[in-house]
DNA sequence: CCAACTTGCGTGACATGTCAACTATTCCCG
DNA sequence: CGGGAATAGTTGACATGTCACGCAAGTTGG
């Protein structure tokens, strides 16, 4: 436990913003779902799902896709659609090319729920985030992240 | 919708930024999870648990200075150690001086656990975040993160 | 063709997290 | 003191996520 070798240890530096980039990834995903549950009837995972589906022009995704947009489990996305589902954000939908397939379709009150719950969530994470960052810094974070991220897919 | 003042939606570079801090968010957590489970019999929570006892000098904490630590719920922390307890990482104790308080206890076994796992989690730590950033840029994010922490203080 | 394999998705059992209510102490203040 | 409010922690019902497996439809090589 003592030989610096075998345990490459964090520098004083990298603990700390370490410890504080967990904490920032505890607390913000808590805030932005309280703050979403308090004002419309959607959880953060709701809503997320909601952002893919309406990023598509008819609002219909196959489940394959979603899953891989979203980087959630098959299972996990099947779970969450049926009771979607069962509280009319969405619908599913045979898909005809594929007779194993099937796409999941935003509903109108699926599309009413995030067009009214939206604007206040942006608002939150513009406070919430943004607004403590200059310009520079938001530039600086998206180039870091994406290094990371680039790193992660290796 | 199309009126910028009710919705002050983010820019391009903001919009860039702030999802791929969510799907670093998502992806960064489930891989060290993933390699933890893999060479451990320890999840992420487990271990952050165990970081928490192991930062006190006789590996014993009060659950409600643990929440607060870890920044958890009493009562999921309180399910989570009475699981722990179950297979012999950790053990409860009565607190004398407040006959409401209990302490959570490092067993020999929990000890055991986190000194074998910790080596290998610091190391996919290191290569999965801190290998992709320079020594400045870990120094900027962590002024980042401690800009947006201090906000949502408030 | 057709048997083996792959793919897309669902399901059920279980692990984990949340919320509201509860018990048992301790605190506070008349 | 004594009684109400606060605090420490637990509990049970429920929501959510994971894992292993199943099944049906598609694909592929002989």
């Amino acid at each position: 436990m003592t030989t610096q070798t075998s345990t490459p240890w964090l520098t004083d530096t990298e603990q700390q913003t370490w410890r504080r980039w967990l904490a920032l990834n505890a607390q913000l995903p808590a805030l932005l779902h309280r703050e979403l549950q308090r004002d419309s009837e959607l959880s953060l995972p709701d809503f997320d799902v909601l952002v893919q589906l309406t990023d598509d022009d008819r609002g219909r995704v196959r489940i394959a896709q979603l899953a891989e947009d979203l980087q959630w489990e098959r299972s996990r996305l099947s779970h969450h659609v049926t009771r979607m589902a069962r509280r009319g954000l969405v619908e599913k939908e045979d898909c005809l090319d594929d007779g194993r397939g099937s796409f999941v379709v935003l509903t109108a009150t699926g599309r009413s729920a995030i067009e009214q719950a939206a604007p206040a969530h942006v608002r939150t994470v513009r406070r919430a985030f943004f607004d403590a960052l200059s310009d520079d810094e938001v530039v600086l974070l998206g180039e870091m992240t994406e290094k990371v991220l680039a790193r992660l897919g290796s």
